[in-house]
DNA sequence: ACAATATGCTGACATTTGTCAAAAACTGTG
DNA sequence: CACAGTTTTTGACAAATGTCAGCATATTGT
């Protein structure tokens, strides 16, 4: 450069401009990095520099549009094998279950923002796929959503329980957030009827109860199900669910293959959601992945409590087969 | 590659599946194309072939996130002198003016769809900048949002009429479109009082009554703007508004500096929205640039249409100068 | 069955983008 | 105003991405 090298103020409006400018002309001017270099009088490094810190200060939002997962071939026929409103499939690639977990988890958190609006109260269940995706939902301002935790906590070998997975997707969404304090299972079914009353938990109880959309995993009843691991079921009591007929979990409630509710010790000692405040909602956003799920899935979906669904392709294609 | 190649087969699932695939991997996973080629079994320019077939189809968004622009320093100035809601500012550049006035477009078309809501009613102006705001809106479907136009068409030779900015606009938001069937301008009072009065319109009239929401351009008086070229007022009318005080166009109607409407002639002549209906709405939208622009713009702010503006760094100057 | 056509893939080369250590410009201090 | 400490910019080099002609495999028509 022939003249002297001028540097932005620091700190200043023009400072941040120029950020704003070079990222301009890069993504939706289509200029490439020497373009704009000469046109802002600097090296291009120093633009390379500027796309970075825009990157970095969150400017640049790039997102795999929701159709491009929704309208393929087997996601149409999942949709219409069980009358869903959307499936949502991702797909696998050569990774671990780890990786496909992820992937789906962070597949619902591109999709959650598309499907709640203004005025939306979101239950949020537990578990570790839930947890993923409250992490990995993008931060988005949306405006009058109400998050909702719907069942109570547990302590949790893993860390992650119920009210940090409706804290975080509360956060994230930037949406209010309603938690339920109190453990999602008592050992005394007195105390725990005594709890419900407790105005605080009954506030709270009431306001879950007035969800319109909700987001939930199904629960696999293999002995080393997190239902058991989080201590919120002893392995006696998933036997007994079991030899019942338990199918699968959702909310911390055992359902049998048709997705009917199955009664048992665990109910009355229960602080959460009750079953049928979560049927002929606007949304009931089912995010599973794993041949361990597909009957846990498929009871779900037969009781109804399904309307939309995130999975993986291997997966869809099991619920199929299986259905 | 040692053993044959395979292809994939062509209209297959796994055909589209492959593209979502190496596009996940690309722009979720954080993987280069060297990665995706070696995990796809593929060559590395077959997974930049398939990157680009992704882009072509829409499923990558890339967009700047609306913050950048309306939380900078001149942004906040705009907002707390003139009282709006939120201002978005788009750079110059060394572009031409009619480079900036797309560059203006395009960011309220990246911004429009974050102000809308489910049950939204948005009334549409007219004009070369709102026109070219309903081309550059990406796709979208948004859920029960209905898009109105706010006043008649008329023979333009510019080729954007006021059905079609609504049409254009209605289509890419994904919403539902109410057009006015009527010219924008008559030739006789009378006539337009019984075409007011013709139950299609009149429901048409009734309807975009109802808007709670409008974006709309500030009209400039010049002799050679676009109120004259349309054909919606003579070079006699303009003349006359402007000895009465005239600083600007909204929706057809002249205002004085004070943003206060000026009746005239062509008033009962004209089939339009009337501007008291887009005072105290949810939102005014007004996007305008051009230093010719700055009078009418702050007449419409004066006169209370407006909570949200999108312009150019400079024109942004230009009104608080001076204001 | 065979040629003609269309489609998808690849390797070699061209262009664009990213990295990093060193230099330049600014800031605050004695 | 010399200085030490930061921050920003830069040039040279390395890596990643884009292009395109030609080849291989399917598909179509006869």
């Amino acid at each position: 450069m022939t003249s002297k090298t001028r540097r932005r103020p620091a700190g200043q409006v023009s400072g941040e401009n120029i950020v704003i400018e070079a990222a301009w002309m890069y993504y939706n001017d289509g200029l490439n990095q020497n373009e704009i270099a000469n046109r802002l009088q600097v090296s291009r490094a120093t633009v390379v520099n500027y796309l970075q810190e825009a990157r970095e200060r969150g400017y640049i939002r790039i997102s795999l549009s929701p159709e491009a997962f929704t309208s393929h071939n087997l996601a149409q026929k999942l949709r219409d094998r069980f009358g869903l409103q959307a499936a949502f499939l991702l797909p696998e690639g050569i990774g671990t279950a780890e990786e496909t977990l992820l992937r789906v988890a962070r597949g619902a958190a591109d999709w959650l923002p598309h499907l709640l609006g203004s005025g939306d109260r979101l239950g949020v269940a537990w578990g570790r796929t839930v947890y993923e995706v409250a992490e990995a939902v993008e931060r988005t301002q949306l405006s009058d959503v109400t998050v909702t935790q719907l069942v109570g906590s547990m302590a949790t070998p893993y860390g992650f329980t119920a009210e940090i997975c409706s804290a975080n997707m509360a956060q994230n969404l930037g949406a209010k957030c309603i938690n339920l304090h109190a453990p999602a299972v008592l050992s005394d079914p007195e105390l725990a009827t005594r709890l419900r009353a407790e105005p605080i938990i009954h506030a709270q109880l009431e306001a879950l109860s007035h969800c319109n959309k909700a987001i939930f995993a199904a629960g696999s009843i293999a002995p080393d199900s997190h239902i058991v691991g989080s201590g919120v079921a002893s392995s006696e009591d998933l036997e007994w669910y079991i030899r019942h007929g338990a199918a699968g979990v959702l909310c911390g409630r055992f359902i049998d293959a048709q997705g009917r509710f199955i009664p048992g010790d665990l109910d009355a000692r229960m602080i959460g959601v009750e079953l049928d405040k979560l049927l002929g909602l606007d949304m009931g956003l089912l995010v599973s992945v794993g041949a361990d799920k597909v009957g846990p899935m498929l009871a779900a979906i037969a009781g109804g409590y399904v309307t939309h669904v995130v999975t993986s392709v291997e997966t869809a294609r099991g619920m199929l087969d299986k259905a």
